[in-house]
DNA sequence: CGCACTATTCACAAATTCGTGAAATCCGCG
DNA sequence: CGCGGATTTCACGAATTTGTGAATAGTGCG
């Protein structure tokens, strides 16, 4: 039953993998799931049932990626069975909005720098640190962009 | 006392982001605190006091940052202190091997694109974001050698 | 050589995370 | 309205993670 629809060990990977770069396990799975749907997506219990968990563990992953964007919550009128599926432009906008994150690390790198007196090297080090950060903050959404257009 | 060195705040705070971008919590507090160390490192006994942790602790942590070359011990001959510093580049390089993930995750979604049949939708959204991400893996060292070249 | 001190390892304890089952809630439909 | 099915919430238990203390090992110096 949960071999019944392609992609399971690609997903369960790709899945691994994510849960390894820090992701929560549960809601990697659902995504990686989530790939691999039918166009209509997939129903909390069909999750379930695909990933072989209960019922509560999808309600708790889909909220976790709700709250991310990552996906979104399709319910068709006239239907209460609530359908879910990735966002189309998830993944590009988790990269847009890491950006901030970058650009605060980086302050804080330079207020520790600000404090740090009489280690020239450190200091200089910690500047350094924190201009890369920044830059990336400023190039990271450029890059997404650049993406879409070269994808036209 | 362990306020005799400045940044522990803004150290703290960093450490705090890096633990929820799924470093691990004391890793990421080791790392934190020798942004701001003298410039001739932290002694691990050092990093215990400061941290407010066993001497065990920071040899934990500081063996999960050698292996991912964030951190280098330096070892002055005829001094058996062992004092740790930041590698220069550990985020550069840390960026640029993480390009070959990526690029890993993308083979995954187009393996799952390829066994998922009768959802053209679907497929073709898994096969926007595996080229989305080969995009980023060939990107992202291009970027930090870009940096390099302003930098200087 | 062995002393003094530092760093590492190991087993255990505390704390946090994760997922389950059962109860409660919600909602379209008869 | 209330029924039936789906989803969410909640408290608990399991399992993994995280850090400590004590013992071990390594090393320069007397």
């Amino acid at each position: 039953m949960s071999d019944e629809h392609a992609g399971i060990d690609a997903a369960e990977q790709g899945a691994a993998m994510l849960a390894a770069a820090g992701m929560p396990r549960m809601p990697a799975r659902v995504m990686m799931a989530l790939v691999g749907s039918p166009d209509e997506g997939y129903t909390a219990a069909e999750l379930a049932d695909r990933l072989g968990v209960s019922a509560a563990a999808v309600s708790g992953a889909v909220r976790y990626l709700q709250s991310m964007r990552i996906i979104q919550r399709l319910s068709k009128p006239g239907d209460r069975l609530a359908r879910y599926d990735l966002m189309d432009d998830g993944w590009r906008s988790m990269v847009i909005a890491n950006a901030p994150l970058y650009a605060k690390l980086g302050e804080y790198l330079d207020t520790i720098a600000d404090e740090n007196t009489d280690a020239p090297a450190s200091v200089s080090r910690a500047r350094d640190m924190a201009a890369f950060l920044r830059y990336l903050a400023e190039r990271m959404p450029e890059l997404v962009e650049e993406w879409e257009n070269r994808r036209r």
